[in-house]
DNA sequence: TATTGTTATACTCTATAACTATA
DNA sequence: TATAGTTATAGAGTATAACAATA
């Protein structure tokens, strides 16, 4: 039972949750032999494939991290360089069907976990906090990094 | 306004929230001229100082990574290294002045850009979020690396 | 000239294993 | 023996600046 005296401020839920959920994706992609950002371009590519600039700003990082990234993904064979046929300087980012594999297993057991998290919330509440936080996601235009129909 | 179709689930909402929070907190931090981790460790010592082993359980790190992160932090002059006058073998974290200082500045600043997320939703409205998520973090016991009240 | 992406370089972050010093 | 913390090592992540190739 949450007490009066419980009663945090929204900033403070909003960033101690964000902590929360940074923890349980990163151990996830632990245990796939994945590091949270290996991770996370895997999940942004399942839907399809991106350009190197598209992926750059999905994910906030600077092109040249961008290279880095999809250079040791890459290397672990789970993504693949193709050539973009309407611009010889382009590249799409494309999973491999291991990376798709992977991503799958990936993505399944990390919405598996954190679904866990909110286990004490009503199914009402769930849904209350996924209107509101997707109503601040729709606000600030966050990125779809993961979505929840793959 | 929020049409049906909108709506995602909470487990994507949680996601994409920590994302967006993350995205803000390491911005702040840099304009800063900290990193997120840095800061991190400045906020989790603003309310008192903590011994190394006690920072590693609080972050979530190997004992060895918070080695490097406060050699780090110590070498920028913001954090200090104080023997623990109950045990020769230990040491106890504390802010310098200067990284008091620079936490406060960083504290304030991100708070008020984290509060700017919700910008959209009622009084009320936050409230409700701040509740919900307030029992997720009460439930998964998220230590305190950022309170409301430093 | 502008755009797409990579390279070179320099840090920071992180973990594992081995170590020191003290309880 | 167990605990507190550091060192050694290796790799991953990130940014800035300079670059190559193409539009």
């Amino acid at each position: 039972m949450a007490k009066p005296e419980d009663q945090i401020g929204v900033v403070a839920a909003l960033v101690r949750t964000a902590f929360l959920v940074n923890a349980v994706y990163s151990e996830s992609a632990r245990e796939f032999g994945l590091t949270q950002q290996q991770g996370q371009l895997l999940c942004v590519l399942m839907p399809q494939a991106y350009a190197m600039g598209e992926l750059s700003t999905i994910l906030g990082l600077a092109k040249s991290s961008l290279t880095g990234l999809v250079d040791r993904t890459e290397r672990n064979g789970l993504v693949r360089r193709d050539p973009d046929p309407r611009d010889p300087r382009g590249i799409r980012v494309t999973l491999t069907p291991a990376g798709a594999d992977l991503a799958d297993r990936f993505y399944t057991e990390t919405c598996r976990r954190v679904a866990e998290l909110p286990a004490t919330l009503s199914d009402q509440e769930r849904d209350t906090v996924a209107g509101l936080l997707g109503r601040v996601i729709h606000d600030n235009r966050v990125p779809v990094v993961f979505s929840e129909t793959p």
